[in-house]
DNA sequence: TGAGAACCGTACGGTTGAGTACGGATAAAT
DNA sequence: ATTTATCCGTACTCAACCGTACGGTTCTCA
């Protein structure tokens, strides 16, 4: 999730047919507006309205492009998901790297996105829609599990780790990561300092290790 | 939580005066009542009139009791946080039971109440207030955490178990019980069976004493 | 038994926001 | 340069629901 973005309104005030590429700026833009008045409002803030005036677009623009307002808060869920896939696509990617230290960069970033204010207020704003919460499920939780599934099983295979089930094997990392970090954010405790996080993301993989006979 | 209880309206259409007694029984109705709707339909299904069409009460009886929809809400999740505290309680007071067995039986529990029903659309309806947020974590989780902290101090404390740091070992255990459960359930999984649950409870508090050093 | 409090049912006002419509403006396209 | 699609801004309709008011009814209490 990273950062938001304040909506770009640097440029004059475009009217009129957008070429292909500044309208996926526009897009961004857009969504980077509705996000961020899911984060400071909750699902409450976020009406067509207030999304049109923050990014300086129309209403009519709103619906034309992202059908409704489930349409809107779906392709921020679907930009969450992808941008979280190729994240942990990436960090996955080197089988060269010491699988611990591997490991543990990803719980550590796991626990950085599951309480980032983005991520933290697209699954409270899910919660109420059944619809999109299975949206975030399969571009979340379902999307990311198997990438690092993938990655522990080559570990079992090369020999290099004792990992029978990789399925269960990450939820049990999940678990000793996330622990009840993850619920009591979206209650509304604070989220956890960066320097918590890498001593809890290492302490984890540790736990992860012992437990995996290594 | 438990199940839920259909609303008891055998009895004739009372009119006038509540005696005490039975005034205590019309608002465990009307919380029914909220809550049956809660569970099936969201928050958005959750409006008064609906809550007083299905008690059997009048919209006027339900802002005089409950003040407006938040009090509502919140005297539900009151009402549930008082039920998993005495039920957990009452689980952490036996000393003289084996305690993998104590500990294996809170954890099926904590799976089986964070995934029920109620519990669950109660967790969804509070996300989007966050007073009601803070009502549902200091009367929940920051409730129960405590009395289970307690007994595994005592552990600690007659030589039983070496526990250390009672506050971060509760977290662990969560942890390995919970996982990823808990959150894919909010976002609409079918909650686990009442064997998983069991064989994963067992499955947790294992791997809790392999971790302890025990 | 009389008085009054409490409750039901319903109706009403007020507000809010989703979705639509439309005129005016602008830039791409040819 | 003219055309045309696209976009902005705003106004409008429609529906839902919160909170309140009020008459009628029934039970409690003195």
């Amino acid at each position: 999730m990273g950062t938001i973005a304040s909506v770009n309104r640097s440029t004059s005030p475009r009217r009129g047919r957008l070429p292909a590429d500044e309208r996926s700026r526009r897009e961004a833009d857009i969504l980077d507006a509705a996000l961020e008045l899911l984060v400071d409002g909750g699902t409450g803030q976020l009406t067509m309205l207030a999304v049109a005036k923050r990014a300086g677009a129309s209403k009519e623009t709103l619906y034309s492009w992202f059908g409704d307002r489930s349409g809107l808060i779906r392709a921020l869920i679907e930009r969450n998901g992808e941008r979280a896939a190729t994240a942990v696509r990436a960090a996955m990617d080197d089988d060269g790297r010491d699988p611990r230290d591997v490991l543990i960069d990803h719980a550590a970033g796991l626990l950085r996105l599951l309480t980032s204010p983005g991520s933290v207020a697209l699954n409270r704003a899910a919660m109420d829609d059944p619809e999109l919460a299975a949206a975030l499920l399969a571009g979340g939780r379902y999307r990311v599990g198997p990438i690092v599934e993938e990655y522990l099983a080559r570990l079992d295979e090369t020999g290099r780790l004792p990992i029978p089930d990789p399925a269960a094997a990450y939820r049990l990392l999940y678990g000793l990561t996330i622990r009840d970090v993850q619920i009591t954010v979206l209650l509304g405790d604070e989220p956890p300092s960066d320097r918590t996080i890498t001593d809890e993301a290492a302490l984890a993989v540790d736990r992860f290790f012992t437990l995996l006979g290594a």
